[in-house]
DNA sequence: GCCATCACTGGGCACTGTGTCCAGCGAAAA
DNA sequence: TTTTCGCTGGACACAGTGCCCAGTGATGGC
């Protein structure tokens, strides 16, 4: 377990420019091209890298509004509701936390108007006691991880 | 905007099977390799994918532990704010938001005792008033788009 | 009804990258 | 000291890429 500086800079240098194939990333990082190979394997092997997988914008599908909402769920019913909402597709996450509400999840919608009938959805279920949601207004640090890989690297 | 049956079908084999090249593509969805061309480069210019990065998972990296702070703000210190979270690798991602906070962003630590450490780090920090922070035990439905895609494709 | 536009097809081309071998070598562990 | 392991650098056949082209069918403007 645990990343060396080497796989620190290979999943950086992946990350900014994904198109490069085994080949070119061996010659940035001026090692053997059979080396970037292993590396790479063992990444996956290890689950470090899940995969490659496209990154969609939701805002270029024409879902440019996005909300968290707070769940707090009927004692026992804790299934049924992960169900239900695996069910909507609006639903781009759900996690089940300690603290205030007992669920938390991020929503999409076409518009704040759209968000409406996106909550009604989520919420017009049985086992769902309250809710409470938050707006995103701006994102100043979008989803990332190359900060904490480098720290991973270096920890090494 | 907006994408057809053809381009979901696209994206969730990309998604399914990232490792497929554009003329295995095109043999699985039974067109002219020219045709998934350009509409991979379509979808690439309107910002739908936005690439094709490694997915790197934090708990293969050490950080098993997630959560969510809530964040109330001093008024007037949000850049500060800003930057001084942008600047902690264990951030992946911030977000301002209406509702009960003004912030909310997304944690890892190495433990639920390194959480305290990160936690500690991020309102440690003169413009942060108030964190309520919900540590995640369950992750029922991990970040995905593909159900959201389709729904998109349909409605077209 | 006619013509221009556009996306898709199916083909061809040179070139690059991939998957998979191998032998040799230096460092670290046994 | 000897074994083990990761890295190197080279080789090979093959598949895929980027890029070109002419032909075709559907759509929309005139």
């Amino acid at each position: 377990m645990g990343i060396d500086a080497l796989d620190g800079r290979l999943i950086t240098l992946l990350d900014q420019e994904p198109r490069i194939g085994v080949l070119e990333a061996s010659r940035r990082l001026g090692v053997a091209r059979g080396t970037v190979q292993a590396r790479l394997d063992r990444l996956r092997a290890n689950g470090v890298i899940r995969g490659f997988g496209p990154q969609v914008d939701p805002a270029a599908l024409g879902y440019p509004v996005t909300a968290f909402a707070t769940l707090e769920i009927r004692q026992g019913q804790g299934a049924d509701v992960r169900a239900h909402l695996a069910g909507v597709p609006e639903v781009l996450e759900l996690h089940t936390t300690t603290g205030e509400g007992d669920m938390l999840c991020r929503l999409v919608a076409r518009s704040n108007a759209d968000l409406q009938r996106v909550i009604d959805r989520v919420v017009g279920f049985d086992g769902i006691v309250r809710a409470a949601t938050a707006i995103v207004m701006e994102n100043p640090v979008p989803l990332r991880i190359i900060p904490l890989v480098e720290q991973a690297a270096r920890d090494t």
